[in-house]
DNA sequence: AACTGTGGCCGTGGAT
DNA sequence: ATCCACGGCCAC
């Protein structure tokens, strides 16, 4: 059983090194392989045969004779029915995927008597099909990069620089491109006009075929360049052969991000390349920050700062002055694309080996399962190979029955200021349940969720043991923590595949999903129990974890000593853990807090602390407010409130401060038909900067003045902010007034009604009878 | 072809 | 003045 379900996890071709795959309709494949030693590259060329999923065989009885059951001898289309009762349960052959769905649609069509023009015109409860590579992946248990590490990769990055952002008027005049030995280099135009832009296309194909690289990167790659460069080259006439076959040209494939894939339209494309494999560091960024929520940005610059990337001297340039700046001085401009590059190899390293790890299990391309949903783009896709390597049916997609899930515990004991926190909080609390408890999908006959689940969890602890082995740094630790972050993603979605509605994903089930969180909102609650009854003081408990204070005088060995007492009382493999301590914390509400470590670091937690649409003054007078609050120093909250008022009085703020980013999520068209109903700030400001153009989703920052209200344009560098063109012409009343009912009204349930009356009265309008600043005490106040 | 979940705070701007 | 529906953003 144990070897059966590893080769769930992991597929059972022993074939190593495959660094890519395509596959035509018709059955022929091409595999590309990297010896590890060497790191020569081999390619192959191989038959495969076609399948595809159906409920019934109806569709294909017309054929006759050439319909025969597998093994029968040289019919055109052979069938095998498969085990159990899922509905998906006859796997259908043939030598060329377009006989085999043009003989269904065919007979489905008689059958139903409407034109049946696709197979996904039969609905999922009635056929299976996957594209070609998955096909063959599946059927053949192979899988990307065995026995490869990330580092034997020959990835390319390149990155375009242009004289705008609009591909039917602006031009490509630079791509830097930084080859898989490491050496970067630009190509510039030269010369002006047509010729010049198309001759730079072809150099960059040129070096891209010649330099041969596997895996072609960078930071918005489907959102900019790809699409950029193919309109470019399809405007000039100039062959875009980036891939490793085939006709020149790039393929599209929708996606949920990418590149519009018409005007004005929802819909996302993004390019294909047979042979290589095109990432973009994006994806990486995007799936990185949601769990960890740690990045300023998502975008190049920030991202590789953050992440100690970027060199010392690292040129910036805003994106707007690039072209004006190239002509000025080109050298600058060289030394700024250079970078680009280098940090793009870098940051697809640092956070693009979970991608690499997961195409070491899931049957997918490696390019497709950088950017997809862990639900129906990871578990999905193992789950099916499973059935199929143990020769059971399919059970089909199905609506829920109507039953509601409910999620989480939730529960606020005491708000106000408290001191010596303790933070103990559940590892992976749904899987751990799943696990604990067996709670798996009824139709999933097999097992296979909890066995993949069982087997994830447990691989993933042998890869954190020998990551913590493996020297810092090297290549080998790398490895490892790619795999248990992959790894960790795939466990963390388990649940939310199991909770997904309106039949998304194949095995949901809304009543395991429900097992789930009753099991959770119970282990909350016997740990908040337990934990009161030993003495501490509770704060606030959200889904799997709990804040409380201990009593003054308590070490840090009895803070652990009381959370590793709760601990076991709990179910094996449900896990309680110390999961930090802190100085203060400030209790605002559910899910809103703040945390002062003892090493002074401030942590702002919830909506109503940061959000990325806060003004900027707003949110800085929260950290210095809350930061003093909670060293007890109440006459700097008073102190950091009046700076603010004063500032903001004398129109020291750049207008950027008092601005607030939000996006819009209107298109003009739609906004005009709104807008007499309804006015919105944002696209009022919008209107009233002489901007009839945006499109929906784009980000701005808006302001409100006395009589209107405005947008202020960003700049990528902070230094350009010129303060003799910022306006200032913002409200001031009205930001003194978000100063105080918004922002120092975060502070309220610190303070009695009448201390925080006089820490944030006005200066001009202090009471004699208020309380001296100095004797204010913070409060904390049980809940109940 | 893509698509994991619920709970909750809070600002906006019209309705009452 | 107060209420409320809604959308956005965030914690888990």
């Amino acid at each position: 059983m144990s070897r059966a379900e590893d080769e769930w996890l992991w597929g059972w071709d022993p074939t190593p090194g495959i660094v890519s795959v395509w596959v035509e309709a018709d059955g022929r494949a091409t595999i590309w392989r990297r010896i590890a030693a060497t790191g020569e590259l081999v390619r192959e060329e191989a038959r495969f045969r076609p399948w595809l999923l159906l409920d019934r065989l109806d569709d294909l009885r017309h054929l006759g004779s050439e319909l025969s059951q597998e093994g029968g001898a040289g019919a055109l289309v052979t069938w095998r029915e498969l085990e159990g009762p899922g509905a998906l349960r006859y796997l259908v052959r043939a030598a060329d995927g377009k006989t085999l769905s043009s003989a269904i649609l065919q007979g489905a069509t008689q059958r139903l008597g409407r034109r049946v023009g696709a197979l996904r015109d039969l609905g999922k409860e009635a056929v299976l099909a996957l594209p070609p590579e998955e096909q063959y992946l599946v059927a053949t248990g192979r899988n990307y990069f065995r026995d490869l590490t990330f580092d034997h990769l020959r990835r390319l990055q390149f990155d375009l620089e242009t004289t705008g952002l609009d591909a039917g008027r602006d031009r490509i005049f630079m791509v830097a491109v930084r080859d898989p030995s490491g050496a970067a280099e630009t190509l510039e135009v030269e010369g002006e006009g047509d010729a010049a832009e198309a001759d730079l296309i072809r150099r960059l194909v040129a070096r891209i075929q010649a330099a041969d690289p596997d895996v072609i990167e960078n930071h918005n790659l489907h959102g900019f360049d790809l699409p950029f460069l193919d309109r470019r080259a399809r405007r000039l006439g100039v062959p875009l052969s980036l891939g490793r076959i085939g006709p020149a040209g790039l393929r599209q494939r929708t996606a949920r991000r990418g590149a519009a894939a018409g005007l004005d339209d929802r819909r996302k494309v993004r390019y294909v390349a047979p042979g290589r494999e095109l990432i973009d560091t994006l994806d990486a960024v995007l799936r990185h920050d949601f769990s960890e929520r740690d990045l300023p940005g998502h975008g190049l610059k920030a991202v590789a700062r953050h992440l100690g990337l970027a060199g010392p001297d690292r040129e910036q340039i805003p994106g707007r002055q690039i072209y004006e700046v190239y002509r000025r001085d080109p050298a600058r401009v060289r030394r700024y694309a250079t970078a680009d590059v280098e940090e793009v190899a870098g940051l697809a390293r640092l956070l693009g080996g979970a991608a690499f790890a997961l195409a070491q299990m899931a049957p997918r391309r490696y390019e497709r399962l950088a950017d997809a949903g862990a639900a129906t783009g990871v578990i999905d896709p193992l789950l099916v190979r499973a059935y199929l390597h143990a020769g059971m049916a399919l059970p089909a997609h199905q609506p829920g029955d109507g039953t509601e899930h409910s999620g989480a515990a939730l529960h606020l004991f005491a708000t106000g200021v408290a001191h010596r926190i303790v933070k103990a909080d559940v590892a992976s609390l749904y899987p751990s349940l799943m696990r604990a408890f067996r709670i798996g999908p009824a139709r999933d006959r097999l097992g296979a969720m909890l066995a993949l689940v069982d087997r994830l969890v447990e691989w993933r602890l042998a890869a954190k043991a020998s990551a913590r082995a493996a020297p810092r740094g090297s290549a080998e630790r790398f490895a490892h923590e790619a795999r248990s972050a992959a790894m960790k993603l795939v466990v963390n979605s388990a649940y939310g595949y199991l909770a997904a509605g309106g039949g998304l994903t194949r095995f949901a089930d809304v009543h395991a999903a429900n097992k789930v969180t009753r099991r959770g909102r119970e282990t909350l609650d016997l740990m908040c129990r337990e934990l009161a009854a030993r003495g501490v003081t509770l704060l606030e408990a959200d889904t799997d974890g709990v804040y409380f204070a201990v009593p003054e005088g308590w070490s840090e060995d009895e803070e652990r000593g009381v959370v590793a007492e709760v601990a076991s009382l709990l179910p094996p493999l449900v896990q309680l853990e110390f999961d930090g301590r802190y100085a203060a914390m400030l209790s605002h509400e559910p899910k809103n807090y703040a945390l002062l470590s003892y090493d002074d670091k401030l942590l702002l937690r919830g909506v109503a602390f940061r959000s990325s649409r806060a003004e900027p003054f707003g949110e800085n007078f929260l950290r210095r407010a809350i930061g003093r609050l909670l060293k007890g120093d109440v006459p700097g909250v008073r102190d950091a409130y009046l700076v603010t008022l004063d500032a903001l009085r004398r129109r020291e703020l750049p207008t950027r401060d008092v601005s607030s980013l939000v996006r819009l999520t209107k298109s003009p068209e739609h906004y005009l038909e709104t807008r007499e109903a309804r006015r919105e700030l944002p696209y009022e400001a919008m209107l009233a900067a002489g901007r009839r153009q945006w499109s929906a989703g784009e980000r701005v920052r808006v302001y409100r003045t006395r009589t209107s209200a405005g947008v202020v344009e960003e700049t990528d560098d902070d230094e350009d902010a010129i303060a003799g063109e910022d306006p200032r012409d913002y409200d001031v009343g009205h930001y003194a007034r978000v100063l105080r009912e918004i922002f120092a009204s975060r502070l309220e349930r610190a303070f009695t009604p009448e201390d925080f009356a006089a820490v944030f009265a006005d200066p001009g309008q202090m009471s004699l009878f208020a309380p001296a600043i100095e004797n204010v005490r913070p409060v904390l106040k049980r809940t109940d």
